[in-house]
RNA sequence: GCGCCCAUAGCUCAGCUGGAUAGAGCGUCGGACUACGAAUCCGAAGGCCCUUGGUUCGAAUCCAAGUGGGCGUACCA
């Protein structure tokens, strides 16, 4: 990366500075800003370094830039000129000869540009979605479930080892609950007179379940008690409300390599064993019946239940032993996606890693706001109880993949996002996605053209690169430059949504040059020059929409 | 009460972990197709970055207090 070559010139400038005496000797705890400059009048780069240094070693910012720039060794022949700019920026203007020479890069790497190995190989979880299984996910779930899935794809391509999950909560109240309203509604199927509970799932698909059990096995489930049928119900309606969680995520792009069962924790008394564990290390203290975990010295505001009244653990007490789980099957890091609504709950699963001797650094929590839903404006309650809500699958059958995905990675995922369905629905021609798209489907009409003008579609020798001088050609390659670093930046802080928008500028720079300038003229050589450049921007929006599990058509 | 998140153009939101003159989309107004796709482009209007203090060469960004909103504060999951 130009950037990197950049860093390292001027790192070795100070060092030289150093041993020249040219500077006054202090202590400099790096690393050397590089940053994309708004305005080319300030070069293509810029440096803080001087007026950082500044303070380091009280002395004149400018003084020290002048320094600094009068060390550089550009034995590359990398740089047009310096400057320094204000206060003390050195403002690195790069040569011309250089950008266009980085194409080549794009065009050998194609597909692969865009990946780096930052990552090491490090093995990374992400855990994401994991809802209930007691009724089809909503728009609130497919946020969660596009933001998990993206972290994952930016992860992989920098290097990581990914690998993702979905935790199925399918033990506890809830799935009580859910097996007792499939029961009742057979019984009223079957023809009883039933007093439907108002805390229980009301939703339609209910019946749905309830009918299907009914056409199976007829009323043969009125012979035994409520108690001893409830289990077959709670099951039969958790392996089928989970079977379509699987097939609307596919549809939706999203696919986990593996579902962990809660139960699975439960086998071989692996929750009990972990906590008698704790307690011996002095991390889990008795009052009375109950178990209480000390998350108190972790942090956390309070100490939490793992072992109620009636002997009963948690879902807290499984959560420890989940997570406990993962690191023994060697991730060198976990993710989880959460709802916002959970944030309270982050202290103490903290406090459950530390407490079990891992770096609760190594875990990361990412927050998604919830999604509110509105039809023309007007608010829309959501509440999988009272069996009120648009699911996934509507989104998807009516508004696309595509664009349901890219409108949920158009936000930051802390912030608050609403979901107008009609606005959705309708928006199909002004939504964003279809302009970053739109600039992928012309470039590849513009190759179709030159194929049937009968030009050969050139590799990178056959260009002469110093044919794109013009400042819109520059900025575009500049633009091209920036991807590898958006994608490193986005698997840093676990944000897809800098992803959207890198393309968004790509996109309009591009669209503004076309309608700008002929790719295909009647100058064969420009044409060639020209056409390696939309080639190349063409390779960068395919790699980038692929990140983000959204088509980059050739037609629209 | 306590804790977490948020407050930036009329609306919806970015702002790259402290940088130079604060940006984009939508909306409004005015322009551009006899040439590679007008789902596009060009231009204009629009701002006390919630308020007040502090930290320093420099603050939308960090700290403190206040105001307004969301969420949490279970032996629910």
């Amino acid at each position: 990366m130009v950037r990197d070559r950049l860093i390292k010139l001027l790192e070795d400038s100070l060092k030289a500075c150093w041993e020249k005496g040219a500077l006054k000797p202090g202590e400099f705890k790096g690393p050397v800003e590089m940053e994309f400059t708004r305005d080319p009048a300030f070069g293509d780069y810029a440096s803080n370094l001087a007026m950082v240094l500044a303070s380091v070693l009280r002395d004149n910012p400018r003084k020290i830039a002048g320094q600094l720039v009068k060390n550089l060794d550009d034995c590359d022949g990398v740089l047009e000129k310096v400057e320094i700019a204000g206060p003390g920026f050195i403002n690195f203007f790069v040569r011309d000869a250089v950008w266009a020479g980085y194409l080549e890069n794009v065009l050998r790497l194609g597909s692969g540009y865009g990946k780096s190995e930052n990552g090491k190989n490090r093995r990374v979880q992400v855990e994401f979605v994991s809802a209930n299984p007691t009724g089809p996910l909503h728009v609130g779930h497919a946020r969660g479930a596009v933001i998990g899935d993206v972290v994952a794809n930016i992860l992989k391509a920098s290097g990581c080892n990914v690998f993702k999950e979905y935790y199925i909560n399918d033990v506890g109240n809830q799935m009580n609950r859910l097996g007792r309203s499939v029961y009742l509604r057979y019984r009223e199927l079957a023809g009883d007179r039933i007093d439907f509970p108002e805390d229980h799932y009301q939703g339609r698909y209910i019946y749905e379940l309830a009918g299907e059990i009914l056409d199976k096995d007829g009323k043969t489930h009125l012979e035994k008690t409520e108690e001893e049928e409830i289990p077959f119900f709670t099951s039969y309606a958790a392996e089928s409300i989970m079977n379509g969680i699987r097939e609307d995520l596919k549809a939706f792009g999203v696919l986990f390599d593996n579902y962990f069962s809660e139960r699975e924790l439960y086998k071989e008394r692996g929750v009990d064993r972990l906590l008698e564990k704790l307690e011996k290390n002095g991390f889990i203290y008795r009052e009375g019946d109950t178990l209480w975990f000390r998350s108190t010295a972790f942090g956390d505001e309070k100490d939490r239940v793992v072992v109620r009244e009636t002997g009963e653990p948690t879902y807290f007490a499984a959560d420890i032993a989940y997570h406990k789980n993962k690191y023994e099957r060697g991730f060198d890091n976990v993710i989880d996606i959460w709802g916002a609504d959970h944030h309270g709950y982050i202290p103490r699963v903290k406090a459950a890693v530390q407490a079990m001797g891992i770096d609760p650094e190594t875990l990361r929590i990412i927050l998604v706001q919830l999604v509110s839903l509105s039809r023309e404006g007007k608010p829309v309650p959501m509440s999988t109880r009272a069996g009120e809500f648009v699911t996934l699958r509507e989104v998807v059958d009516e508004v696309g993949k595509d664009a349901a995905r890219y409108n949920f990675l158009m936000r930051r995922s802390d912030s608050h996002l609403d979901f107008d369905l009609e606005l959705a629905k309708k928006q199909s021609n002004e939504n964003p996605v279809y302009y970053v798209q739109y600039a992928h489907a012309r470039i590849e009409s513009i190759i179709r053209t030159a194929r049937e003008r009968g030009m050969k579609i050139p590799g990178f020798g056959e260009i002469d690169p110093l044919q794109l001088r013009i400042p819109e050609e520059i900025a575009l390659i500049k633009a091209i430059t920036r991807y590898p670093e958006i994608v490193e930046g986005g698997a840093r802080s676990l944000e897809p949504h800098r992803l959207t928008f890198y393309l968004n500028d790509l996109a309009s720079i591009f669209h503004s040059y076309y309608n700008k300038n002929r790719v295909i003229s009647d100058d064969p050589d420009m044409s060639r020059a020209r056409l390696v450049l939309v080639i190349a921007v063409g390779i960068v929006i395919r790699n980038a929409l692929g990140l983000l599990g959204v088509s980059a058509p050739e037609k629209m």
